[in-house]
DNA sequence: GTTACTTCCGTAGTCAAGTACGGAGTCAAG
DNA sequence: CTTGACTCCGTACTTGACTACGGAAGTAAC
């Protein structure tokens, strides 16, 4: 960690990152990002782990993380604990197959409903609009 | 749509669809539920359309639209014509074949992830934690 | 017909995840 | 040694989606 290349200040740490200067600091309040010790009357130099820290958040966040998660990955790290991360993972793919099996539900409706539209251009009523009448999308399933 | 059964106060409307009053009275300032009208010095009442409604506001929302896009969605309802309808239609349709691609990415990322935890069990590191440090999920394309 | 919930309505507060601002201090170039 | 850019720090503002509050009026149970 005593990289001789920490030697990134704040707004370049934010550059190599893709992320505003702002987040870093917020990030820091809320302990997902330590602050390197500040040397008396200068400012505070950032190195590689803090890229590969910033990285993880986003990383996860992309995910579907939400910060506290991470605060909880981030605890996990020493390797120590494969079964609670895991457990974490495990989770976050279950919802996201289950919004991935509404998603195509209602792109299978979306995408029958323009096509019936396009089968009618000069019917009139629109088929597309009166598919919509019946609310028959996503009518099971309703849980997180 | 003119149910004989309109007889829901919004207390009873609330239940019925598993929501809180006062995200009701919300959904109807923001457009996306309609008020019945009050019967001169009485209580408004609701039926299965309103049931209906919030079902469908709360399964889109699960779904990752915002409110605002789920008005869009609503207004295909409201007699728009059938051009706009379509092309309204058209685009949520492509809005929902990205967020189908960005969730299978993030559901084969979880997924190596937690299979490669799973098969290294003794290991120092945990290989999902590991992962999470390489930021190579959704480098590209990340755009709504 | 009094009491205890509800409804109604407007306004205000909350929460997550930032983003912006303002003033003081620091640093690098010219 | 002055300028201009950047850092530091605290506080305040933002956005999206609610949730709570307070007081007046409606309604239901006893
Ligand atoms: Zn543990
Ligand atoms: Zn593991
Ligand atoms: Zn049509
Ligand atoms: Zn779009």
């Amino acid at each position: 960690m005593l990289d001789k290349a920490n030697s990134l200040t704040i707004g370049g740490l934010a550059k190599a990152a893709n992320v505003n200067v702002e987040t870093i600091r917020y990030y820091q309040r809320r302990g997902l990002l330590s602050e390197p010790k500040r040397p008396p009357g200068g400012i505070r130099r950032y190195g590689f782990a803090d890229i590969d820290r910033l990285t993880f958040v986003k990383t996860a966040q992309q995910l579907g993380f939400s910060l506290d998660e991470i605060s909880d990955l981030l605890r996990l790290e020493d390797g120590t604990h494969c079964e609670e991360a895991s457990a974490l993972a495990e989770h976050k793919l279950k919802d996201v197959r289950e919004k991935i099996e509404r998603l195509v539900k209602i792109e299978e409706a979306l995408s029958e409903m323009v096509s019936q539209c396009h089968a009618q251009p000069d019917s009139i009523a629109c088929p597309l609009i009166a598919s919509l009448h019946e609310g028959d999308i996503g009518k099971k399933g309703q849980r997180d």
